[in-house]
DNA sequence: GTCTATATTGTGATAGAC
DNA sequence: GTCTATCACAATATAGAC
């Protein structure tokens, strides 16, 4: 599979702008036209930096795991507290999501799996598990410092966590609110987790 | 809008089709042509019964959030404590992931919502609005006799809950794991609420 | 209620010139 | 890297016969 590092700076845009019209219309949502018109080229030079979508969405996903990763060593950077963590985690989501309702990139494709081809299931597939890692270890060291209180098992907190900011995009989106990511984590954080 | 209770029996096949293929590969994912092959007629036959996809959808949309209110209403005979309403309320969307994880109807169109006609999202929305209200009702309840500890406000506490059932089917899809809505359902439960 | 036939548009994709 | 031209097909939708 190619890698994201390695494209064209066209191919960037083209990565650019289909990243955006999957979180707002998802895979079956969008097309090669869309895509260029919105850069303001033709069809077929989308072809010649992805020659099938399933390549383009596969990349999309796999940049946008590899931004999710550098923003969780940034957030380790910056907080030390468990809780504090996973405060700053809620917030990647709630900045996607402010941005007119967008979804998170693996939650739209994620919902419609059952219709992808593989090489984007298996990229989603890998979004997911290195979120439930991170959360699972964040979430254990916060125990063992007795920051946070539930003993169920860290795995377990961990998926409802990440299932709960999901999910609270999904919702958000379907009653049209404005509520987010951002209140969903925090009642899960002060309600449930510390 | 058509009512669903008002259609004949050939339509209703239609959207018992239709409801399934939605499930499974979302707005965008299916067609009128699907629909036809599944039941074995052709494909204007289903433009007889519904001449609009919108509609069709929006039919679907509307029985499912019928059908949930009369699952709601035996829950409600059934349990009369708020934590096993809540569980049995987590077993609703439990029992639709094990068809081969097979995604709330309004979750999948939730997620698809930004490409959606405004009569199908209108129906998503009232799907939100009706499971919310019950769920925060119930959710008060067990505050007023002391079963849930929790004393954030009974509507975020809702939202969280219906969020994470939600976003367990689309993180469980993604993943690919037999992980659904129950365990979820469960860790909130008995991890964050009681 | 179902069909055949058809209109119209959109889609992913390719060939080959510049 | 981009283009014009084109293919093969699938989509929603309609007209009109049975």
């Amino acid at each position: 599979m190619k890698h994201f590092s390695e494209i064209s700076p066209a191919a960037e845009r083209v990565v650019d702008v289909a990243e955006d019209l999957l979180q707002q219309h998802g895979y079956n949502g969008f097309s090669y036209d869309d895509v260029a018109q919105l850069i303001g080229i033709k069809k077929p030079s989308i072809h010649h930096h992805f020659s099938k979508k399933e390549e383009l969405v596969a990349v999309v996903a796999q940049r946008y795991t590899h931004r999710f990763r550098e923003e969780l060593l940034r957030i380790e950077g910056q907080h030390s507290k468990a809780p504090d963590r996973l405060t700053a985690y809620a917030a990647l989501f709630e900045r996607t999501f402010v941005k007119n309702r967008r979804l998170c990139v693996c939650g739209m494709l994620g919902a419609e799996a059952d219709s992808l081809p593989e090489v984007v299931v298996d990229e989603v597939q890998r979004f997911f598990k290195v979120n439930l890692g991170w959360l699972t270890s964040v979430i254990a060291d916060g125990q063992s410092d007795a920051l946070i209180k539930s003993q169920s098992a860290a795995e377990v907190l961990a998926e409802a966590f990440l299932c709960a900011l999901e999910g609270s995009m999904v919702v958000g989106r379907g009653m049209r609110s404005p509520r987010g990511p951002a209140e969903v984590g925090n009642t899960f954080l002060f309600g449930v987790l510390t």
